[in-house]
DNA sequence: CGACCTCTTGAGTGAGCTCAAAAACAGTGG
DNA sequence: CCACTGTTTTTGAGCTCACTCAAGAGGTCG
């Protein structure tokens, strides 16, 4: 298990909420708007569900500290990771606030949770409108990440969307400062974890992992990814990183 | 080209924003936030570019009558549609609002649309902090709508993925009134959107319908469906209308 | 009537799947 | 420190779903 998967969050001060990625560009009196509202931090250890496929789930969370992926399970078993929820990330949010989740969450390391009560969420976005603006965009941002796996699903090979997913961690990870120095870059996933991502079998994404490292593209091996040619990955994936960037909205 | 595409749409009376699915529960106080800001209303054909991926677009949309596809190119001249949008969605709402888009639009049918430029949206989610609530849960079931569409293309076959295009199709049309009488139902839809929806070839997509229709499971011919065996149809694919069930936020 | 779509069908190929089993790698308890 | 167990990774062999290439049928429009 090569990797610190769990670095002390170096913004995680007296309010851990402050440098979070919802409310970043936001000033004081917001802060203490959010903290009245959350109902406080958690912690809680690998291959935890933080909520499942169906249930009505009390809470809605930001994520501090940790990788968490969502997931729907489909009839037979299988699965498909919808996304990798990085620090910074919100969780749970969905149209009906009130009704059953449509997907579930599983922490992949250890992760630290800050906890809305749903109520107080709707509560917290009436008092702070420009919350509920922040809530919009980070939504619509992470539309867009999907509306990028669709393609890849819907049009992609089994390398070039293993990839992008690569080139994708590597730059969400980066542009908020998450990446470790060592060679490489930190990945909390199993072969299986990637293969349920892309969409295709895990022995599958074994070959694929292999053909990558063969070709000098990319090493994934303990946790660990290594981009060794990361202009020839650009290249074959046609990756453009705007698509990732956080902007804000105002 | 059987089906009627261009229904009069019967919620536009004076001032058409008002049974917009985005404004929906609004009082009428919002309504004249909205009528204010809003530059107005735009009639065009089929086939039309409303903007294409990579354009500083100026403008987002409310789409009233008509459908829209929004679709991603990839570099070897292939497409993935990655939404249809239909009458109450809205369109070029995404994180960089003064950024390119990330996708094209282009009208299936003739369309009906109500424009803001964007500088008028910023503003007037300031005025009206509900109305960025809203966009919030619009947005938030848009995603939804996607992770379905990520599962579908990542653990489904063929036939599954098409049978479940076309159950989300007829419910998103029926639970907002917009399914016409005569058996079936109207989509203005070429084989080949199909299949750049759900990730195959035109050809196979050919096939595969010959194949639901041999069945008797469903029916798509000249712009028209018909779920002849819609209990089969929610057994192959498992759908389970929820996901798309539109429900306020408030 | 010819030009152009869209749909349809056939034949052969290949990317990715299934089944099966071995090898590498923890973690555990003695 | 080592045997024991369960998980993850790796490799082989054969199969299938979906793709490519090619061509014909049907419909629409100027």
């Amino acid at each position: 298990m090569a990797g610190t998967y769990r670095k002390t969050p170096q913004y995680c001060g007296d309010c851990p909420v402050r440098q979070n990625a919802l409310f970043r560009p936001i000033s004081l009196e917001h802060i203490q708007t959010v903290a009245k509202h959350r109902l406080g931090q958690r912690e809680v250890p690998a291959s935890t569900h933080l909520y499942r496929q169906g249930e009505d789930a009390a809470e809605a969370f930001t994520l501090f500290d940790g990788w968490v992926m969502l997931y729907r399970a489909v009839s037979d078993g299988r699965r498909q990771i919808v996304r990798f929820a990085l620090p910074g990330d919100f969780l749970r949010f969905q149209p009906d606030l009130y009704g059953p989740v449509n997907h579930s969450a599983q922490t992949l390391t250890p992760a630290t949770l800050c906890v809305f009560p749903r109520q107080n969420l709707l509560e917290m976005f009436r008092q702070n409108p420009e919350l509920a603006m922040q809530m919009a965009w980070i939504t619509s941002r992470d539309e867009t990440i999907a509306h990028e796996h669709i393609t890849s699903l819907g049009r992609r090979s089994a390398r070039e969307r293993i990839a992008l997913l690569f080139l994708e961690l590597h730059h969400r990870l980066t542009s908020r400062g998450l990446a470790d120095d060592p060679p490489g870059l930190a990945l909390p996933l199993k072969q299986e974890h990637i293969a349920d991502a892309v969409g295709i079998t895990t022995i599958h994404a074994n070959r694929t992992l292999r053909s990558l490292r063969e070709d000098a593209l990319a090493v994934f091996s303990g946790g660990r990814l290594q981009l060794l040619d990361r202009p020839a990955l650009v290249e074959l994936t046609g990756f453009h990183p705007d698509t990732f960037t956080p902007r804000p909205l105002l």
